[in-house]
DNA sequence: CGAGGCTGGTGCAACGATGCACCGCATGCT
DNA sequence: AGCATGCGGTGCATCGTTGCACCAGCCTCG
């Protein structure tokens, strides 16, 4: 089915179908475009998209490059992204980092021979640098659970929650439960957006009047490589382990996500404690097994329906040329899910 | 950068760089592959696709269709494949169905009109009649998870573990544990697969001797639409209930799969009992979150990896043209994967 | 010595959609 | 009368790659 073919259906020339097919319709007879609308849905015809893009040097895709799709908050935003970029016929190309920096810029390079102009990058990295020579060539990058910093390309879009904020809630809820002694579990802070939860977790017992310094920062040998999804896990597991052996372990912890989180019921189990009971802990993302685990997880959820909703809507204002050209920086405000994983201290 | 500019800057034909690049090169001197490899990477050449796609009409993305890759198991599977994909220098086009049957073939349809000429599709229909029109027309179909049915399109590939013997070594475990009254839990029984998983479980039954009739199937009242995956849970939750509340309660039980049996263990915790020592239970897929419950959850493992692969290779090789045209059915060895969810009754 | 074969390439017409330049005609303006 | 303007479309070159048909030059062989 070529536009050459729905042409002489409708008795008209391809050029005419185009107009129509492009919104150039401004002064064509209604009879006119009538018979072609009849002529194309007769035929059943879809423009080809490999013949438009070869044209017009645009496409409807868009690159969608996680860390790992089988960790169930990037499926998530997969999820989500899809939908929104589907609504208004774009099309999304998965690509699995496996947090491996060379591989996230062979992907971004491979998208952008593929004439993708617009990817949205959960990148792990502190730096963008290894994809500013595309940027400078135009292509359209909105970065995702990472707030902006210093160094990136002034056209960037960052799309992240308000880390601190999402933090802060967490730790307020376990002193407004009555809890004084917290500990705070997580890898290195190696990330920008996991500094923002510490932050926020100390401004949090700051508000409670508590002293920051009488609280655990678990654990402590973090180093910069673990920025692993389902390793977050285990190290929530020791974390936990390490914080029972103190004189006064904690009542309350705050951990960096909900995997982590996981990890440390685990482990407060393996010592005999109850969550939810002997001990409080909460968790960040809230993913969908958040609410499957037993006790269910207090969590701090991301809205990555509108997070995800957004990053498409940015990349398109920007594809379709229209959109300002400028980066910005939109911090979705998080909102604390609570659940049976949190208690009044015994 | 255009095939152009190559041939001018290697002093040879537009054709000539062409014949190099898809590997029409045996009577090529030498001399001239040389310059134009260096050519190639002078300018860092590399072919547009949209072109390519274009003039032969092929090209090297293949369509994924999920029913939400927001679930772990669906995320796995698209992490594999992708990554197999990637090798080969294909490209993975996600799209969740979310189990919407309608979504379903608007994708594919979508899809082929892309150009898009194979497919794996994570189908939850027992009829694949709403692609058949496309399959006649040259779409190459892999059915992932779904074994093959009297009504299938002649050339198509099923891709699936097997269900009766994965079904069957959960129970058998069981058995070999020294539980005498086994319960499975599943919602309807609608898809050929999970009539497999019922078959291998009273196959397993027999086996040890037990009349497959003194055995509960929970819940009786499973209807037709219970394909949700966040749900599984939920039945599970209220199968268990439902058991509990029976005058000699099962001591093992078999679930549909992981999800199902994560809501099982958390329905039987709220009755009181342990699970992995008053109560033993198995789930099926071995998702990663198998390993973090509290406690892990013996389960019969998929293997992943190995059936993603296949998948894209019995796709590519059928897309290169010179695989075969018939159709098979690939069916895997499940495992058994013996966690603390499982013991001895007491 | 001329027909035929091999070698190492090249010429060219597609693939399907796009969008600018342009057309003939009618009407308005001065 | 002479020129501009609006209308409803159409003609055509073009995007980058491909692969069949073809070519000139040289070798071989009866």
């Amino acid at each position: 089915m070529t536009i050459q073919q729905v042409a002489t259906e409708a008795g008209v020339s391809p050029s005419t179908v185009s107009n129509l097919l492009n919104g150039r319709n401004h002064r064509m007879l209604p009879e006119t475009r009538q018979r072609i609308e009849r002529a194309i849905d007769k035929l059943g015809y879809r423009p080809n998209r490999a013949a438009r893009q070869l044209r017009t040097g645009r496409n409807t895709t868009i690159g969608l490059v996680v860390p790992s799709v089988g960790n169930p908050f990037w499926g998530a935003l997969a999820r989500h992204l899809e939908s929104a970029a589907l609504a208004e016929g774009y099309h999304v190309l998965l690509c699995n980092s496996e947090r491996d920096p060379r591989r996230e810029r062979d992907y971004v390079d491979e998208l952008w021979a593929d004439g993708v102009h617009g990817v949205v990058l959960c990148s792990s990295l502190p730096s963008l640098d290894h994809v500013m020579p595309l940027v400078e060539r135009g292509l359209q990058l909105v970065a995702f659970d990472r707030t902006s910093q210093a160094g990136d390309p002034a056209s960037l879009v960052s799309i992240s929650v308000d880390n601190a904020i999402g933090s802060q809630l967490a730790t307020q809820h376990l002193t407004d439960l009555g809890h004084r002694r917290l500990a705070f579990v997580s890898g290195a802070l190696a990330s920008v957006n996991r500094k923002e939860r510490y932050r926020g977790f100390t401004a949090g017992l700051e508000q409670a009047g508590i002293d920051p310094a009488t609280s655990v920062r678990a654990p402590v040998k973090g180093d910069a490589d673990d920025f692993g999804d389902v390793e977050a896990s285990e190290l929530g597991r020791a974390a936990a382990a390490e914080l029972l052996a103190l004189e006064e372990p904690p009542t309350g912890i705050v951990a960096i996500n909900d995997m982590c989180a996981l990890g440390v019921c685990r482990g407060l189990r393996d010592g005999g404690l109850e969550v939810g009971k002997d001990v409080s802990v909460v968790g960040f993302d809230d993913i969908v097994l958040a609410d499957l685990y037993a006790p269910t997880l207090t969590t701090v959820r991301q809205p990555m329906k509108e997070m995800a909703a957004a990053a498409f809507t940015q990349l398109r204002s920007r594809l379709d040329d229209s959109g300002p050209t400028q980066g910005q920086s939109l911090l979705f405000r998080p909102e604390l899910i609570v659940r049976e994983s949190t208690a009044p201290p015994t």
